[in-house]
DNA sequence: CTTGACCCTAAAGTACACTTTAGGGTGTAC
DNA sequence: GTACACCCTAAAGTGTACTTTAGGGTCAAG
């Protein structure tokens, strides 16, 4: 059985992240010993870690929430779980056209910049200043 | 001479909105009329304009700020300007490539899961779950 | 003369995922 | 026996860009 430090440590999160998990019901609360602190089976360090892989592939802790329930369900079925996935995939897909968009507008006007000479002839700022509009409106 | 009410309409955002930018510095406080409304020049508009322009290629109210004050500083070099766009390009390339990374792995877990079956066969949970590591960590 | 659309302020709330603070108990090594 | 790392709780704070709430004045139309 392992305290909460370790646990935390070995799952690559902080004891405050620990319990801010069980509070939002991630992680079972786990039983206490006589002196009242957490004691985890190593089991606990594959939960940690299943929620951090989730993080990184850009669910939220609700969306991860709902996938652990999932997982718990024996009724579920493996269909679910793709369409969360497909569901998150289509919501990071929205965000690179967004960043892709972004990057080509700087990309334009840093390279238009000359660098050289004062504010008041810089083609950024013009751009911004809807000097000479010609981008397609979303 | 324009109401707070009409250069939102005309620029874009709320009325709330307007009020936050004042109390941010990104617009100036505004002369007031007899009973204290806001009364704006048709400048005012071009100002939330340039907010806004800047806010959708990736700036955020501070850099803004930064961006204002370079504009309306006569000793400010285009340089400047074009260094922060510059930087925030970099940011901009890094969520990028987060988010491509996402997008790769979810994309690899959807193909791969059948949506058939049970739960307790989900390739996607397998994978959070660590069942067959293969990724490549940062 | 009242209805409704507009304006004002200050403060609190929202989402997200924690971190920090304040105050206090526990366990072990020297 | 005390220093130090560890554990506990509850509540408040963080950053971003607003929105919402609460409470109250202003103005034009009918």
């Amino acid at each position: 059985m392992l305290n909460i430090g370790e646990v935390a440590r070995l799952g690559g999160v902080s004891v405050e992240a620990m319990r801010y998990y069980e509070q939002q019901g991630l992680i079972a609360p786990p039983d206490r010993n006589a002196n009242g602190y957490r004691k985890y089976s190593p089991e606990a360090i594959r939960r940690i870690r299943f929620i951090k892989r989730a993080q990184d592939v850009g669910f939220t802790l609700k969306d991860i929430g709902d996938l652990l329930a999932l997982k718990a369900d024996p009724g579920a079925s493996c269909r679910d779980v793709r369409e969360r996935a497909q569901y998150k995939l289509v919501e990071i897909e929205e965000k690179l056209a967004v960043l892709a968009q972004m990057r080509d507008v700087l990309a334009k006007w840093t390279s238009t910049c000359p660098s050289e000479g004062q504010v008041n002839a810089c083609p950024i700022l013009d751009a911004l200043d809807g000097m000479h509009d010609s981008e397609g409106e979303t």
